[in-house]
This record gives structure tokens, C-alpha cells and sequence, in this order.
DNA sequence: ACAATTGATAAGTTTTTTTTATCAAATTTA
DNA sequence: TAAATTTGATAAAAAAAACTTATCAATTGT
């Protein structure tokens, strides 16, 4: 049992549209023959004559019959054909990001605006997670993009593109002390006040300010309770720059410059697995917006 | 610009399916070399990998995104292509009849009962008209295949395929005394009689029972006035046999048998169309019922 | 009646698809 | 861990399909 052929059914529908073999062969670019033969064979697959008879191609009743069912199954064809490339662009689908909370907080917004400028077409979901996560989300295959901190522990399986760094500096209220060393302040400055330590502190290991965290008095992971604790006075912290509340009127950041610590942000993807098109795209933005060479 | 080819599609879901070229190549019976090939340029002309570079035939991202889309498309491939076949067969689309009033009423339920049980899918119309109104629609191609008598008038566009032949009868009230004649009947014997002439009684013309129609009091078309008045003994009619109203429990149908006249019952079907297959599946069912040779 | 136009067909050419044969890489087995 | 197996990719050759040219018979318009 012979399939029918795309080609045949094109040329059925161009053959009824224009009236004729010779009249269709021409805005088809192909010969008269082509068409005629074509269109025989899809009669004989059917088993029935698609056109009468005679000089003119008139369709038969069950050509009339045929034609809407063709003409309709080709539009779909140009659907999905135009859908393939679309996604092929990356203007279709959807992509996921897990991004570190300060990232998705301060800077994926803006981007993701923009992103949605260009590929309107495409669902975006955006996790957060710490540092650690968003590693193992991408491992996971749970996202198809992270955004985060270096860390270098799989170089195997996860590339790491650096987009900017960071600075960590001390958090305290406007009234503390340090607040108005805005120039920059030691760390052995900081460690005779109470020290709140968070997630982010990690940073400060292999590192002489590594010392805060060992005599911290309180632990604290929850950015708004630490934002409550810091102007309670109940101690300082350390943040990276990105990480603190820009909109808190109570709250200080002042650079930590002995020692000078950063933390690179940058955008890590599977080795595994191909990007999505879309995925490609994000992290073309990314690179746009922050310089390809880390700065 | 490349189109996308059915081939590369299935190609494509069926690697996918069975989770590798090797695999899917057993089940299509083709060359593991062709499936690779032909999955290869489709991702060249989509311009995106479908399948991880490597050992497995993992699909990509886009690959992922692509695939319900691609199997999506060649089930209504299938659904087209059984829809085709099966309106090849005539198991689907539309019959129009045009039939003459006697035939609809009295043979039409049954046959169409009979047709709509091989061919359930298939919405048949039927519309009544005289002899001459059956075969005008005909000609207009209004319907599909025209049911009425006989009358040879183009033989150049319409085909005549008689079924059965019907004898004219007189019609009268079973309390005249004609009534009692059921071996039959002389023109000669209507003649003193009133007569109501009626739109069948044009089978009379050309033979001596024409007189009749000439000395006729009234003329009426329409079936339900003629019965009435003929219940009302206003007069008697001619009317082929099909045409007598059987369950009439006050009026007589009695063969004319000087001059015995028949109507030749048939189907009609234009010569300058082809027959839609079931239109065609129509006028077999007839034939099988009513004997292929006029009888 | 004649010229022009229509679709059908046969033969030959081009293009596409498929197979065969082989490779390197990855995986499994011993 | 090494050998054997299995995987997908690729090149060359063969087979199949699609298309063109040339020509035909039939129909239509004038």
C-alpha cells in the first residue's frame, strides 16, 4: 500500500486553485508533466479520479470532497513548518533559569524585560536557590541555565562564563561607628563588634576575614531576618554588594578592603546537553549586558 | 530555502520513539545509514541539533520541544490519509437524490435504510420533484443521481438505467362501479366516467387513452388534493401503481389493460460527471434490488 | 475547418534516497 | 583493565523517484 506523497497533494491543491495543469505547472516552476504524472499516481493510490475526465481539470465529486481536506492538512503543514523554525530561533518554547536570589532580585528583571522583548513567544520560569542549588538544579536537568557565584566544583560537567564580581563589604546600621568609613574598612575593625553570620559568608573562607564567621554570635540564612537583626543592632554582617537592600534607609554597606574579597557572578550550563536555542539567546543577552570578558 | 520532507519527520519521531537509529531502523526495515542522514538534514535545515552528539540517541532541548509537535503532525498525516481512502470508498461525504414523489415515498425509506447501514458516515439528501424536475436538477448538477421515469430526453448528457416498470391503473372509489373490474380495465370503459387528469397523466399521451386527458373536467397536481377529490367521487384518475396511496381504505387501484401502459422506472445519472463512489455504491444497491436487467 | 490549447504519455535525465562498507567513540563484558 | 560489542557518522555506489523534453490525441475557440 503506497503512501501518499506531500508533493502530490501540493500539486493536487495548486492544480484545483488554478484550473488547470498548464496554469498551475507554471507558478509551481515545473513542467506540465510533473503535475499531470503526480496527480495520477495520487488517483491511482486513492483509487479514485481526483479531476474529470476531458480538456479542462475540473474536479470530480470526489475531488470536491478532497480538496477542503487537503487544503486544510497542507496549512498545517506550513504550521508546523513555520513552528519548527520558530523554536529552531529559539522564539518558541520555554526556558529556565535558577539564579542566586540577590542576581534574580537586582539584575533578572531587566534582563528578563529584555529577553521577552526579543522572544515574546517564550515561557520563562525563574527559580532561586543558593549557590549550591542552582549548581545541582543544573545537573539536575531541572533548569537549563544557572546564575550564581563561581565555585568550580564540576568542571566535568558544568561550564562557568564570569559576567561581573561582586564585593563583599560590612552591613551595619547608618548610627554604627564603621558606617562612615565609606573609603573602606579592615577586617579586624569589624571583629570587635557582634557579628551576624549568613549564607553568603562562605565567601569569607580561605580568607584572614574567615575569623568573623568562627566568632559569629548569631547564624542567621533569611535575608529579611537579617535585614530585622542589623537595624535591631544586634550585630553586623558581611554582604556582597549585590546581595544588600539598596532601598533600606537604615541600613549601611561599606567596602571590605583588607582583605579585598569578591565573589564572581557569573552563568554556569550543562556540558552534557545541548542549549535550547532560547537558553543560547539568554546567555548571549547576559554577555551583551556585562562585557564577554569578566570585568 | 529547504522544505522539511514527511520521510525526516517520521524519520525523526521514530528514532526518538525507539530511543535510537539502530532501533528504529529495524522497525522501518531500512538502513541505519538512512534514518542518520535523513534525521541529519533535517537538523540542517532547521538549523538546530534534535539529538545529543553522542553515544545515545538523547534528544536535545529543542529536540524535546519539537517532537510532540512533529508526532502531532503525522497523526493528522494518518487522519488525512484514512479520510481520503475512506471517502475513496465512498464511506464518507454527502449523496444527493432527486427522486419523482412515488419512488421517494414508497422505495426511498427502505433503500436508504440499506445504504446508511454499509455507508454510516455518508449524509445523504433526497428532494422530490416531477419527472422533468428530477432530471433538470440532474443536468444543473444539483444531485448526485436522479429516480423517475424514463422520458429519453438528452441522451447526450444523461444516462437512463431502467429498474422496474410500473403499470397505470385507474384510480376510483371502491363503491363506483368500476371497481369491481380487478382483471382490469378498457379506456373505453373510464371514458364515460368524469375524469380528473393528474401530473402522471402525461403516460397517456401517445396512446388511445389520451382521449381521457383531453375530457378531462379537472386538473390536479398535488397527491393529497387529488385523493380527496377523488373521495369525494368528483371523478376518476389514472395513476401509475408505486403512485396509489396503499393504505387509502376508500379508493381502488385497477390495472388499465386496453391500452396497458407502463412507466419504466429508472435511474438517471449524468454522463458529463463522474459518479462520487458513493453515489455510485447507491445505484449498485439499486441495482441489486431491483435486478440489473429491466423487469 | 483550422489554429490554439488542453491534459496524457514515453523516453531520457537529474535528483534524491537508500544501501553497503567502514570508522571512531562509547559502553559492556569478561 | 582490556577485549569485544554496540553506538552513530560518513563516503561511495546503487536504486528509486522526480522531473524535463518531446510528442500525442482530444477539445475548444474563431
Amino acid at each position: 500500500m503506497m503512501d501518499i506523497k506531500l508533493q502530490q497533494l501540493r500539486y493536487f491543491s495548486l492544480v484545483a486553485e488554478k484550473g488547470g495543469f498548464r496554469a498551475a505547472s507554471d507558478t509551481a516552476n515545473r513542467s506540465q508533466a510533473a503535475l499531470s504524472t503526480a496527480v495520477k499516481e495520487l488517483e491511482k493510490i486513492l483509487g479514485q479520479a481526483l479531476f474529470e475526465s476531458g480538456h479542462k481539470a475540473k474536479l470530480t465529486p470526489y475531488g470536491e470532497v478532497c480538496l477542503p481536506m487537503v487544503n486544510q492538512f497542507l496549512s498545517l503543514y506550513q504550521a508546523l513548518d513555520t513552528d519548527l523554525r520558530a523554536a529552531a530561533k529559539g522564539q518558541l518554547g520555554q526556558l529556565k533559569i535558577a539564579s542566586v536570589p540577590s542576581v534574580a532580585a537586582k539584575l533578572m528583571p531587566q534582563l528578563l524585560v529584555r529577553f521577552s522583548e526579543q522572544y515574546p513567544q517564550v515561557q520563562v520560569s525563574l527559580v532561586d536557590d543558593n549557590a549550591l542549588g542552582v549548581e545541582k538544579r543544573l545537573l539536575a536537568g531541572e533548569v537549563d541555565l544557572a546564575l550564581g557565584n563561581c565555585s568550580h566544583r564540576d568542571e566535568q560537567h558544568i561550564q562557568f562564563i564570569p559576567l561581573f564580581s561582586d564585593p563583599i563589604g560590612l552591613v551595619c546600621q547608618r548610627q554604627h561607628p564603621l558606617a562612615i568609613k565609606t573609603e573602606g574598612v579592615h577586617w579586624q575593625q569589624i571583629s570587635r563588634h557582634n557579628f551576624i553570620s549568613n549564607g553568603t559568608s562562605r565567601l569569607l573562607a580561605a580568607t584572614p576575614a574567615a575569623m568573623l564567621t568562627e566568632q559569629a554570635k548569631y547564624r542567621v540564612e533569611n535575608i529579611t531576618s537579617l535585614v530585622s537583626m542589623l537595624e535591631l543592632n544586634l550585630g553586623v554582617t558581611t554582604l556582597p554588594k549585590l546581595a544588600f537592600p539598596t532601598d533600606n534607609s537604615q541600613l549601611q554597606w561599606v567596602p571590605l578592603l583588607t582583605p579585598a574579597i569578591e565573589r564572581q557572578i557569573g552563568i554556569f550550563s550543562s556540558l552534557d546537553r545541548h542549549l535550547s536555542p532560547q537558553a543560547s539567546a539568554f546567555l548571549q543577552l547576559c554577555l551583551a549586558e556585562f562585557g564577554s570578558i569578566d570585568n
